[in-house]
RNA sequence: GGCGAUAUCGUCUAGUGGUCUAGGACGCUGGCCUCUCACGCCGGUAACAUGGAUUCGAAUUCCAUUAUCGCUACCA
């Protein structure tokens, strides 16, 4: 399958709302596809219904697309020599398009209201007719009747004149070759109301003026592609390669909604994932390198990425297998940018980090990295590095501080005071020694004392814990901790 | 309703007529490691939607059925 041209392809949403993953999916396969063969990725705005526009949702969108890395080559903010690259400013280009199509008989005014289209829908869902859609009521009305009409004040819309009869087929990357009876198309409006046009019209103009190469697009758009394959033909152009990619779903198979939990990318991120893992995650729900590879990264799956490797099933995001692809690249982080983002976090818990020394700030990643799963677990794990715990972990209490845990934790603390140089290999030295004296095992020794010193019962191993929490330090939590014993 | 797409372990997937008593990963689970929790390592669990057809032979090809999703807007 030899590419003739230079592939070009672009990301096309509509800005009314979050980035969802989906989405986000669409613009990793575009991306990797740009990437992989060495094309051009594009950035084009699709805002051509008013209503629904959003600024706030543009902004978003751009923040979100660069958050994950797929910077656009061409697009909002660096524009190349298809622009502009928001439809809202290309309106004549469209109507100069439409032109042509008026001209040729493809395309005619139509002056229904809504009031009748909705009769004419009532009517055929009552009467239980298999082929719905417009009745093509103004289909024949002239070229010159229709102009007179508008200039009188009319308002109208502009249709695509479909052929009634006769097969619509195209060949899909993904799924093969697809047929439609044209017979069940209906003539969609291609300009509306108000002089916007519409998804089918506008996105034909332009990946045709823009120079598509191939369309990777959301499956939803497979059986509107029979109409835009119609356009190219009215056209006169030749149309791109079609690639309907799969939807991703929630755990139950339903959509991914917000209102069921995180969907969008701006929701992942606050949760604490990497960019690198979601589009890792992403990439792999629904493509894959073709061995066993699953933690990549984005190097590695643009140099090894076909569209022939896409799967035509729509497939269900599992957050669990995401958590854990997360702790996979965060171990693969290097431990300055985790100390950074550790940092920010205390900071932003209104601890002071500024005066500790670097070396301890990377001891504490060094600790806490294999057991993150989030990024903010890091700062969520090493406060008691910097404070005292104010509260005890309350299922530890009852476990760890109960009878007999004072004696031992005195016992213990002694043991440490002793300890003159306190690194790990003295600090466990010291609680060997202690196991041997009493005859007890370590398990019976480190409970009381962990929860003492870090406030919870899970963490990185206890010498390193008290060697970086610091001897003086240390004994003052377990002194503090003591009159609570059992 | 009509049209279309899809169909392998719970989930993501490998698999393109014999090497499949179906492989990997997440999850779950047993064990090892061990001062806790993780990490890591070793093992287990579990699938070709159904029915026909083609063929010496089908997860792989074809046809039905079923199920799911999508489209059926002057939304994208």
């Amino acid at each position: 399958m030899a590419q003739d041209k230079p592939v070009r392809v672009r990301f096309a949403p509509s800005p009314t709302g979050y980035l969802h993953v989906g989405g986000a999916r669409t613009a990793i396969y575009n991306y990797f596809f740009a990437k992989a063969t060495g094309g051009t990725f594009y950035l084009r705005i699709e805002d051509t219904d008013r209503k629904r526009y959003n600024e706030e949702a543009l902004k978003d969108l751009m923040r979100d697309l660069k958050w994950l890395g797929l910077q656009w080559d061409e697009g909002p903010g660096c524009e190349g020599g298809c622009g502009p690259y928001f439809q809202s400013e290309r309106l004549d280009i469209y109507h100069r398009e439409i032109q042509k199509l008026l001209d040729s008989g493809d395309a005619y005014y139509c002056f229904c209201t809504e009031e009748r289209l909705q009769e004419v829908r009532a009517a055929q869902e009552k009467a239980g007719v298999s082929v719905t859609g417009y009745d093509r009521h103004c289909r024949n009305i002239s070229r010159e009747e229709a102009e007179a009409r508008i200039a009188a004040g009319e308002k109208a819309v502009i249709r695509f004149k479909v052929p009634e009869t006769g097969v619509t087929e195209f060949d899909d990357m993904i799924r093969g070759h697809i047929e439609y009876q044209n017979e069940l198309l209906d003539d969609l409006v291609l300009i509306k109301r108000d002089g916007y046009p519409t998804y089918h019209f506008a996105s034909v103009v332009d990946d045709h003026l823009m120079g598509t190469t191939h369309v990777l697009r959301g499956d939803e758009w497979i059986s509107s592609t029979p109409k835009h394959m119609l356009l190219y033909k009215a056209f006169g152009w030749e149309p791109p390669k079609w690639v309907h990619l799969p939807v991703i779903l929630d755990k139950n198979g339903g959509k991914l909604s917000k209102r069921k939990g995180a969907a969008s990318v701006g929701d992942f991120r606050d949760l604490g994932y990497l960019p690198e893992t979601l589009v890792n995650y992403l990439a792999l729900l629904g493509w894959n390198p073709g061995d066993d590879r699953e933690v990549m990264t984005v190097k590695e799956m643009v140099d090894c990425f076909t569209l022939e490797r896409i799967n035509p099933k729509s497939a269900s995001f599992d957050e669990k297998k995401l958590q854990w692809m997360n702790g996979q690249h965060i171990h693969q982080c290097d431990d300055e940018f985790l100390a950074g983002f550790m940092m920010e976090g205390l900071k932003a818990k209104g601890i002071n980090v500024d005066g500790e020394p670097k070396e301890r700030i990377a001891e504490i990643v060094k600790l806490l990295k294999p057991r993150a799963h989030f990024m903010q677990d890091l700062a969520d794990q090493s406060v008691y590095f910097f404070v005292a715990p104010a509260t005890y972990d309350e299922k530890g209490k009852s476990k760890q501080w109960g009878p007999g845990s004072k004696e031992i934790a005195s016992a213990v603390r002694n043991a440490l005071a002793n300890v003159e140089t306190f690194t790990t290999p003295n600090i466990e030295k010291a609680f060997m020694d202690l196991t041997v004296s009493r005859g007890c095992k370590l398990g019976d020794l480190v409970g009381a004392v962990r929860l003492a010193v870090s406030g919870v019962t899970a963490g990185p191993g206890l010498w390193e814990l008290f060697e970086v929490v610091g001897k003086e330090e240390t004994l003052r939590r377990i002194d503090v901790a003591l009159p609570m014993m059992g």
